[in-house]
RNA sequence: GGGGCGUUAGCUCAGCGGUAGAGCAUUCGGCUUUUAACCGACCGGUCGUAGGUUCGAUCCCUACACGCCCCA
């Protein structure tokens, strides 16, 4: 049943009350006026006027004009009490029937919190020192149908808050504060990048091969051209032919989509800062991301040293850093150093932890499972595991000294992978074997596997200069920005099953 | 995919094998400096859905849906 089907029956008491006066207040008035502008926000006020004293006030009077949302309302007989809340936050009004138009009073009696109202006034300081505005004429700007949760406890029902993100930021401010660091925070990264001459570019989100990443995509289908499409799993290849094509510093901050499981780490689309810089390498990245992330934490938080779930996390020092096979003996004290590369070694050890292992693992891939099994969950504070195996980094430059590894890190903090970076993989004859590999993955039953892209290896037939290119997971730092525990928390409307429908 | 927990009034939550409770909100009355305003009265429910056990189920059992957490 839709939404608009739904008598006043079987709606709660609630709606079909404020219903009914909607209905009386449409003969009266127009219903849904936009004729009302303000000149004045809640914060602004409290900031400029807060301090002002009753008799300054009462001097030099303040005449203002404010609108928002009724979020409380105190009537007290002949004179009622209002907090109304803008964008910026909340303001009292002070309502006497006398200083009002005759009847508006007895109009404003029956308004409903969470409408949505116009007031103006003049500025003054109440008995308990609380700027306010005391009014002499209001509007009734949007009736609002539902009411709000509780004032006290607000909505704490995670699922609705989810589902009913609009309610939720009306009502907690908890919620507001996280969405406002967020656009921060992305505005902050823009202007870092700006700064060093970085150019903002936007690449496909379908594809005809979802490349650039070892994941599963999503399928949709393109009617007019008969065709099936993915959604993208990574920006990174199309970005890279546009280094080619001589943008030497680009990047991209937008979703990714992954067919994957959905947990506290995970939503099917997620955004992701993509970036390439030509002429630098991966300890070029690794300079970069420490000096963003210091100057974030500053920025946002105004300190480097914050609260992540009751885990004190530092951005203000210079992150640590590890080789994977450092990190598979830290955390693995029984491993036997002189077989960090023997297959059938590192096989049984994956089996004694748990890990299902194929015949066709490397060395390389194994180390990672073992990595990622024993590893990650122990890198609490900000730190870079560097000298990735080959075999799990398709797309990655091969280091000069030892071509078991590439010139690749990722990063980590308190126990989750926040970015992946390395220096690209220019060679297109060498690209052109790694995707062969990759393809026979694909062919052995590796979903994650990557497609051959060819115009890709031609775009590096026409040069590639030495790039570096990073990748960071947006959901997840402004996780740890906000101290949320799980990435919902921080997507304003993360994915949910539909909800049931009663027939 | 597996396991645990949850779903009761608009919201926040109690509750119990014998047909349902509080606070806030709503409605009505009182109150011209309150701030979780206060005082008084009233109203509010298919106890997630569908089966089963039982004389009787919101409660016990099963399945399903949705959510949260953990694991893979």
């Amino acid at each position: 049943m839709s939404e608009s089907t739904k008598n006043s029956t079987e709606e709660s008491a609630l709606i079909a009350e404020r219903r009914r006066k909607l209905s009386k207040w449409r003969e009266d008035a127009v219903a849904f006026p936009n004729d009302f502008r303000r000149n004045a926000l809640a914060a602004e006020l409290l900031l400029t006027f807060g301090e002002h004293t009753e008799e300054s006030l009462a001097e030099e009077p303040v005449h203002v004009k404010v609108s928002g949302r009724m979020m409380a309302k105190r009537v007290m007989g002949k004179a009622s009490f209002v907090k109304l809340q803008d964008r910026s936050g909340q303001i009292q009004l002070y309502i006497q029937r006398d200083k009002l138009a005759e009847g508006l009073y007895q109009d404003f009696k029956t308004w409903d919190i969470g409408d949505i109202v116009g007031a103006t006034g003049t500025l003054f300081i109440t008995r308990t020192g609380e700027l306010t505005i005391l009014v002499d004429e209001l509007r009734l700007l949007t009736k609002s149908l539902r009411p709000l949760p509780e004032k006290f406890h607000g909505l704490a029902d995670q699922e609705t808050r989810y589902r009913q993100r609009y309610v939720d930021l009306i009502v907690n401010e908890r919620s507001r504060e996280v969405f406002l660091l967020r656009s921060r925070l992305v505005a902050y990264i823009r202007a870092f990048l700006d700064s060093q001459d970085f150019l903002e570019v936007e690449t496909p989100m379908m594809q005809t091969l979802a490349g650039g990443a070892l994941a599963r995509p999503f399928k949709t289908y393109h009617n007019a051209l008969d065709m099936e499409l993915f959604l993208r799993i990574a920006p990174e290849l199309n970005l890279k032919r546009l280094v080619v094509g001589g943008f030497e510093r680009v990047y991209e901050i937008n979703r990714n989509f992954r067919n994957e499981g959905i947990s506290t780490q995970h939503n099917p689309e997620f955004t992701m800062l993509e970036l390439y810089r030509a002429y630098a390498d991966y300890e070029d990245l690794i300079l970069m991301i420490e000096s963003l992330l210091h100057g974030m934490a500053d920025a946002l938080l105004g300190k480097s040293v914050f609260s992540y779930q009751g885990e004190e996390l530092d951005f203000g020092s210079k992150f640590a850093r590890m080789t994977v096979e450092e990190a598979v003996l830290k955390y693995n004290d029984d491993f036997d150093p002189a077989k960090i590369r023997d297959v059938a070694y590192l096989t049984e050890f994956a089996n004694k932890l748990g890990v299902k292992t194929q015949p066709n693992f490397g060395a390389g891939k194994l180390q990672i499972e073992i990595f990622d099994k024993t590893g990650e969950a122990m890198l609490r504070q900000p730190t870079f595991i560097t000298a990735y195996p080959a075999e799990i980094s398709p797309l990655a430059r091969l280091n000069d000294k030892d071509p078991f590894l590439t010139d690749r890190f990722e990063f980590f903090i308190a126990g989750r992978e926040i970015a992946n970076g390395f220096s690209e993989l220019n060679d297109p004859e060498d690209q052109a074997e790694r995707f062969r590999l990759q393809v026979e993955n694909r062919t052995a039953g590796d979903d994650e596997a990557m497609s051959y892209d060819a115009d890709y290896i031609r775009a590096l037939e026409y040069g590639l200069p030495p790039t570096a290119g990073l990748g960071v997971g947006i959901d997840r730092l402004v996780m740890l920005l906000s101290d949320s525990p799980s990435i919902r928390d921080v997507l304003l409307f993360p994915y949910m099953r539909p909800e049931q429908t009663k027939d």
